[in-house]
DNA sequence: TCGCGATGAGAATGATCATTCTCAGTCGGC
DNA sequence: GCCGACTGAGAATGATCATTCTCATCGCGA
């Protein structure tokens, strides 16, 4: 019975598109069972079968979009062609992404506040996350050369455009963090340069 | 009957306490009614009779919170002895605010994520957090002379140190933007020098 | 053609929670 | 000392929602 392997598959990722984009627009806690439904268009009793509580499905759709993030950042950073533009394409991702008319800010750090004191799994997928995404910032920072305490200041203006764009709807914000991004690199380029 | 009055205002102080510690540690969703009304030491009619709902109890809840930060900070800032120690209080504000056991996040930025998409209310009221926090941080950039694109990038290492403090636990988050801001003033004024 | 295992659609269940109501007690004014 | 308005404590209400259940139907193998 491969039809029903396959389909199940299909299933689950017509299921976990709509899961995204309801979760995404109108709040994890917000969103209920048969809006999920609707927007699926899978009957309750499949969704349940394909994962057995709202909890998991918050797991997935975080997981989920915590992968292709990855995945999309890794592609952006590497077509960069100097180090330190791959230090900038972190900042060109975010500004497209705030443009995106569907941004609503950092899925993560809203589902940390909306669940994170009462839901340890989500709690825990939020810390993922978070730690594989500031390993790849520090990374490309650090591979451009840059002290650690550098990367540290990078990956807080990216948090704080994100968080700003969320919260103040200001598109200018990755422009803004891009900005300082430049004056760090270039003064710590200079210093670079003072003791060598 | 000024009693009455007076014993209106303390109860309404002592339910706002209670509510602060409240929803602020265990989220505004998750907290319930009779949670606040056993964390007040009132009854619930009491409580209704003094906020006709949850709702507005939030909305005081963030206000009230707003009105004690704001003045904090222009009490820091004002104690500081130069303008650029002005913008370095902030920082100093920050650092104490993470290390406080208590410390969880942006109040505003948790409100935002938990309801600001359904409830219009919230909504407006961190927004009139975020514009006033805003102001104020520009204010005193601007005031020890330096550019707004500097008070932006400013704002940005306050927010994104304060969303980084709330869900990565990093208690470092405000030394870590405090370095960059150093770099970014250091840098500003010494294109300050070079051109005049 | 027959019967069975799974399916879809939506109703039932049970829990949680904001909000309101009940009722027995109490206090201030007379 | 007495009456009426107010109070506290907690139960009742009504809504919402995750999760489960019913049942009529369907696809498929024999």
């Amino acid at each position: 019975m491969p039809t029903a392997i396959l389909t199940e598959e299909s299933m689950r990722d017509q299921l976990l598109d709509a899961v995204e984009q309801v979760f995404y627009a109108r709040g994890i806690q917000a969103a209920n069972m048969s809006e999920l439904r609707d927007a699926a268009g899978l009957p309750l009793r499949r969704i349940y079968q394909l994962f057995p509580s709202k909890d998991e499905l918050i797991v997935a759709f975080l997981r989920r979009r915590h992968d292709r993030l990855m995945a999309m950042l890794e592609a952006q950073v590497a077509a960069a062609d100097s180090p330190e533009d791959r230090v900038l394409a972190l900042f060109a991702h975010l500004d497209a992404w705030f443009r995106e008319p569907s941004f609503r800010g950092c899925p993560w750090t809203n589902a940390y506040c909306e669940l994170g004191p009462t839901n340890p799994a989500v709690a825990a997928e939020v810390d993922h996350h978070e730690l594989e995404h500031r390993a790849l910032v520090t990374r490309v920072v650090l591979d451009a050369g840059y002290s650690p305490e550098i990367a540290d200041v990078v990956y807080l203006l990216i948090a704080g455009a994100v968080t700003t764009a969320g919260v103040q709807h200001s598109l200018d914000a990755a422009v803004q963090a891009r900005h300082g991004v430049r004056i760090l690199l270039a003064s710590s380029q200079a210093e670079v340069a003072l003791t060598t």
